[in-house]
DNA sequence: AATGAATGAGGCTTCATTCAT
DNA sequence: CATGAATGAAGCCTCATTCAT
């Protein structure tokens, strides 16, 4: 399997860093290849062609980040839990990781629709992962049973991309990190007096 | 001022089909000039680079857009009413305008960072327009006045763009404007059980 | 009607020389470019790509070429007459034509099977030449009737060929159009004693 | 001697089935290596870069090709019977091997000239078994002895590699070999009516 | 003001060959 | 002898922009 040898890794991270300082468009392979140390060459041992490079990096890094995510939501009891979890996880993990908030954030946004449509694929099992929290939210009483469930995730979803996008953009000057129990009590408790 | 000239529009108006019609990359200057029925350099009298065709297809929309929000919100009375307003009318006009839905929600995403910063700045009105909605939904006791404001309105931006791409994204299948109560529940109420 | 544009000409003469002077896997586009005083580009708005070029060159020498024999050749009264005007003209526009002579023998064998089969149907109007001067020489009872006229044809062309590049591979050390009688005998008349 | 180690043979009949299967563009080193269930480096243990594997390829199957030729011809009495004896082997040594038939007439022409030179050599053997028999055949007085040989060689090698790259280019839907009397009577009683 | 022919820089990818094991 | 991972040079083509008319 390539992904266990030690260039495929090399190059992913490469890649990535590339990718974070000089911009999408101007990230030629083969400067990936100079910064990951290897042949122009070598890069297509590993990789089909330049959109595969892409789409690889977003998979190992989403894959992680998605993982980190399950592991630390799933120790949490209720959904309100959860979703703050969620939530913190989701901030934390892009503000300890200059490169990867970039790259997400606004890198590969710019890529052409095929490559996004893959890009969202990865992202469905995080979806998945909002969804059964609501699912849990509302068999637990905590949320009310009257959501249009794909609608609250796309709220969830939408507002912490949306948070982080800003941050990003902001030079991530402030603690995102911080911001998460506002988050949460956003989404929970919506915005009028009860 | 150049606006005024009949082929500035005549232009604007065929960026936005051919960028609908093509995507973004596949957007050639030579291929606008030709839907406009303008020669390649007629262009270049009109706008400064290809760069500038794009920000200003945006300014041109999106000013229209805001427009159109900012003139029916006025006439309703308290802030619950303007936001569901805001919603409904940011729904409607995309939902109305397929071309203009491709354009803003997918395909000038793919632009570079520079030109995405200039967006945001013509998007800034907007994010006012929300600010101030939220602004007055305290001062009504409305909302709840403990509420990070930035971050309310990044919930809901994000939302609603999260909830515009999805849509467009499922080659808009099912009627995105009727979506609008039911969202506006979930920004104002939020998930919990009260 | 691009054909009649000055660079057109430009390009498929500087086409033919950097062949026959570089050969056909050095040709690079760029050469030809040079050669005929444009830029890169400029071959593109003529040329669909580098294979159209070849293909061009080839179609553009070669309905001259063929031109001139259908020319001389319906001059001539019978059949016998005809025939030795066409191998005369066939070897004499050859050796006239340093550069063509290579590129027709020699370069643009190399190209591969597809662009060989575009360079067939080039050659087609010639092969019919030939075929009609065969079916007259026949009528005028000039030829045999029981000979298998595609057979004929291909030893006819074969031979030429043949002959030419046995001529263009010795460096055109020896006088080739002298040959065009003792070939006209040979394929006449045969190897045997009457 | 290298040419008797077992993988020799092995790589030469790789080479054939990967050209005449991919066409001669189409054949890199490592097709030719895996087709031969040997290791890429292994190749350059026995052949000194990609040239010399096809050099090496037409001298293994051209020299089997003129054995064959100079065998079958030396059994025959006068130079009419060797001639058509040679047509009839010619002829039918290609069709019986469909791989060399494609690999002889249409790949190996896509190679640069330096190849085609050094093929040239490996054919000079067979025509100077052509140049013997037309040799003979005048000593015979069968042939006429005011013949430039060098041209009759010409034509009589022309016409055969004619009539076999038609037939290859038709999809060898016809019998080749019935073809060889007409041939042969056209060569030695050419066209004239006698 | 309008044209559109011409420009030319720039990058992804292939594949023959090498060499450490 | 044999392997096969790694190398890196080299070229076709696109398209935003210019400028002579």
């Amino acid at each position: 399997m390539k992904k266990n040898k030690p260039k495929y890794k090399l190059i992913i991270d490469a890649a990535v860093e590339v990718i974070a300082e000089n911009g999408y468009h101007a990230s030629q392979v083969s400067k990936i290849a100079k910064k990951a140390g290897v042949a122009d060459g070598t890069i297509y041992l590993y990789f089909k062609n330049k959109e595969d490079i892409l789409v690889s990096v977003f998979e190992e890094k989403m894959g992680q980040f998605i993982e980190q995510i399950v592991s630390a939501t799933s120790e949490k009891e209720d959904a309100n839990k959860k979703l703050l979890t969620l939530i913190e996880m989701h901030f934390r993990q892009l503000a300890e990781d200059h490169y990867l908030a970039i790259v997400t954030q606004l890198e590969l946004r710019q890529s052409n629709i095929d490559l996004r449509l893959q890009i969202n694929n990865v992202l469905k099992p995080y979806l998945v992962v909002i969804d059964e929290i609501i699912k849990e939210g509302i068999e637990q009483k905590l949320f009310r049973d009257d959501l249009n469930r794909k609608l609250v995730r796309q709220m969830i979803f939408g507002t912490l991309d949306e948070t982080v996008t800003n941050w990003v953009m902001k030079d991530e000057k402030y603690d995102l990190v911080s911001l998460a129990p506002s988050v949460h009590a956003l989404i929970t408790n919506g915005l009028s007096v009860k």
